[in-house]
DNA sequence: CGCCCGCACCGGCGTTTTGCCGGTCGGACC
DNA sequence: GGTCCGACCGGCAAAACGCCGGTGCGGGCG
């Protein structure tokens, strides 16, 4: 974790999407070294992924669905499908009564129900449980 | 902003730096036919950039809790106290069986107990369960 | 009805970027 | 000296990109 690494992780703070060519032009490296330190960065868990700056956040709607599956599922085999979806924003496997946890937003509650449907719908899942929520406190 | 484009956000939050050919391989979609839908929502606003995901998740672990209140409590009251424990990184007060679902993260399960029981300590909060996070599929 | 316009989409082109790999240079170590 | 190792460079084939002309379809309008 060098200077070079560091102006590497700001330039991509700044814009995640630039070419490996523009980034190594700034920070005066060629390509390919470029290439293997945002590769080691990666690999070393200093960075975990890119992501998009939204705009204005007009507050969406947002829920959150208790998932349990039936017996016998993994959360394997139903992940990708609820991944999918285009309303899910997090997905997280627990240990309980629960099997998972999926996190919902839209705009407005329509796309919710929506999304709670699909879900539902999908072969393998027991019961769902939706929990709309009233007011972000935190995250 | 139809489905599809909600489609291709959401692929772009998961993961901004996919080439163009993936997304449109996803979304069912010409390459062209995406790269102007993805120049629109940059031009309307709708995304503003593309950014990095930081290893501030060297992946710790993570809980959520439900959380109900005794009778007659309102979170507005309880909300702040819980805000004050510092491995609590999101709480959304909800609508149904469940008042209050908080996530936590700490450094191994012990913070996590350990917030957990903070939380179940406060007065007016009636009954905490708590979900273990096994694996995290997304967020 | 027939016409035209706007919009979303497709396909193809030349150019740029990427993934990959062999080769060079300098420092550490025996 | 000799050797190893890490960081870097350069070049090639393959993939992705920017651009633009062409198509199909629904909506106004004479």
């Amino acid at each position: 974790m060098d200077d070079k690494d560091r102006l590497l992780l700001s330039l991509l703070r700044r814009d995640a999407r630039r070419s490996l060519v523009a980034l190594a032009r700034d920070l005066g490296l060629s390509r390919s070294a470029t290439q293997e330190r945002l590769a080691k960065l990666q690999d070393s868990g200093v960075i975990t992924g890119f992501t998009v700056v939204e705009g204005a956040a007009e507050r969406r709607s947002t829920a959150h669905l208790l998932i349990r599956l039936a017996p016998g599922r993994h959360c394997a085999q139903l992940v990708p499908r609820v991944k999918t979806i285009p309303a899910v924003v997090q997905i997280h496997s627990v240990a309980g009564a629960i099997d998972l946890i999926v996190r919902v937003e839209g705009d407005g509650v329509a796309p919710l129900e929506q999304a709670r449907a699909a879900i539902a719908a999908i072969d393998g899942i027991a019961e769902v449980s939706t929990f709309i929520v009233l007011d972000h406190h935190l995250g």
